[in-house]
DNA sequence: TGGCAGGTTTGGAACGATCCAGAGCGAGGT
DNA sequence: ACCTCGCTCTGGATCGTTCCAAACCTGCCA
């Protein structure tokens, strides 16, 4: 295998020569410069990772931790966001290294052993829903980090992340609806502790207030299951006839459609209309129109967060929140 | 930042005896072994990875390839399948790194760059459907990989990979919709020149002539969108009147689902059952019976493969067939 | 002609671990 | 008393790169 010293040799310069063209080819003078990448071309040279790590005390690469997906919930938006991820540190010339918890119940487990032994630079915290106590931990041992998700609990943290705008996505289902007509649209929720739930549902309210129409017996919470889906929607039905819902998720939309199928009635834009929100396989799949959040756009700017982070630049905004935008399918 | 020197002077042995205490114990006697544990635990010392990288010429990282994901299509394997690789490789003390190609195209694209800054020991290669040029590739250069999926193409290939019996799951599925009493079972495939969709079709095929039922007319083979699954439904439906339907994947299944959504018949056990491939979250919501790939196991089985090649140990048995299982919803 | 500033190039040291050959030491055999 | 053996432990060399300070040019000016 070809290192430094090899391609220095075939080119008759020094190791430190050798370098200097990777590195900062500007200091070198131009011939020798030609007379050096050819040399590297020829032995098919490549650095060594490890080798250079070690000096620079830098891995380039960036931690994700894996939290146990939810198996039924529609989601599969992890799925969407690697991809998106990886491309976009691809980029930046990093690496996403994966890695799950021994102890799924611990939220900091595994992010001190990659730390120590220094084979990450920095992570992408997700999941910061349920409080962030990663946030916090990699904040006070100055690790460079960005979040997806906003700190909801502590609106004072005063750390990187990017996070999409659920209410402003609410509000564009509503909009959609009542362009189309509806008057009586029903909202389908998580239970009021979700601070994710509530934001969405505030997009809910404030479309709804500002057109004049009825909020009151039109909404229902509870937890992200198609079951739930299911027994709000027979259960708004009967109560105030809603002619279209906007639901919190994909999931509890799923529920939503199938009460439709229960009462024989269609899921349309002329029968019930019906709204989900992620985007997710089974919208795509069912033909659910659904407010999709813009990942892609989302790990650009992580990344972009990151690298800022990592050159100890400090950027002039460091909170970011994407609006989502509505995939309208049959269902409405 | 402790290192093995600074551990060593605060136990008062030589960095070799702190070294051998971390990856050969058995060496040192039991009371320097105490001592130096204590001194490594009180320092709060983690072997630095560039070092050890550098020095053993490893990495104890595994490259996967992230292919562009099919929107649209139901699957979302690749999320489930990737945690239980995380999850396996962590357990064998190995990392998974992820990477996506520049060019899309070329399926080589982004192996040969990790290769040679030894960046990964090891790759797991996925995809290998379309052919496996990187199967051929990684051999010649004997690099240590496993595939997740037969060579269809060549089964002469000589590599250690793992792969689910397709047909056997079929199989499965037809059993208990013939168990049900169904007997005009119908199939929806893909196309003739897809190695793994006519493996799944002989499953079909296999108990459809074992119980002596027939298969002339009821047999359809198209591409993997819900489009193609909802034509082909309509035509089995007209022509030999079926009762039941398998499915070569999930995303043709919501096809037929929405056919009989058409035609006011309902997805059921006592109208028409339907079975789907790939318990996909749109099967899991929807409440759709599907054949399911036991993705944790090949995890396992992956990552016992590429341990034993990481060791240039030989395995007895280097390709492993895993049989899926049925899960039944309502749809059946 | 000598000194000096600038741009180029160089060689030694360092990063933190493991490999390897050999030193120290007590027990057992002759 | 001497030698050998096996168990522990040690110190120097090494992996391949980058940092750092100094050496080397070259042309310009006094």
């Amino acid at each position: 295998m070809a290192t430094l010293a090899t391609v220095a040799a075939a080119a008759g310069v020094s190791r430190q020569t050798v370098s200097n063209a990777l590195n900062s080819p500007e200091l070198l003078r131009p011939d020798t410069l030609e007379r050096v990448q050819r040399a590297i071309e020829r032995l098919g040279y490549t650095p060594n990772r490890a080798a250079r790590n070690l000096r620079t005390r830098t891995s380039h690469l960036v931690g994700l931790r894996l939290e146990p997906a939810v198996e039924g919930s529609a989601s599969g938006l992890m799925d969407r966001f690697l991809h998106s991820l990886v491309e976009s540190t691809r980029e930046a010339g990093l690496h996403v290294l994966l890695f799950t918890p021994e102890d799924v119940n611990n939220p900091l487990d595994g992010y001190d052993a990659l730390l120590r032994s220094a084979a990450v630079d920095a992570f992408v915290v997700t999941d910061t829903y349920r409080g962030n106590p990663q946030a916090a931990w990699l904040e006070a041992r100055q690790v460079p980090f960005v979040a997806f998700g906003r700190p909801w609990e502590d609106p004072q943290a005063c750390f990187p992340w990017v996070d999409v705008d659920g209410r402003a996505g609410v509000r564009l289902a509503v909009d959609h609806l009542a362009d189309k007509g509806h008057e009586r649209i029903a909202w389908v929720g998580w239970q009021k502790s979700s601070y994710i739930g509530e934001d969405r549902r505030n997009g809910w309210l404030d479309r709804m207030h500002e057109r004049e129409l009825p909020t009151t017996r039109l909404s229902a919470r509870g937890e992200d299951t198609i079951e739930f889906g299911r027994r709000a929607a027979h259960a708004l039905l009967e109560g105030e006839h809603p002619t279209a819902f906007v639901c919190v998720s994909d999931t509890v939309a799923m529920g939503v459609l199938q009460a439709l199928v229960d009462l024989g009635r269609r899921a349309a834009a002329d029968d019930v209309a019906v709204v989900g929100f992620d985007d997710s396989l089974a919208a795509q799949v069912t033909g659910l129109t659904s407010v999709r959040q813009p990942l892609e756009e989302i790990a650009v700017q992580i990344v972009r967060l990151l690298e800022d982070r990592l050159a100890m630049r400090t950027s002039d905004e460091q909170n970011i929140i994407l609006t989502p935008e509505l995939r309208v399918r049959d269902t409405s």
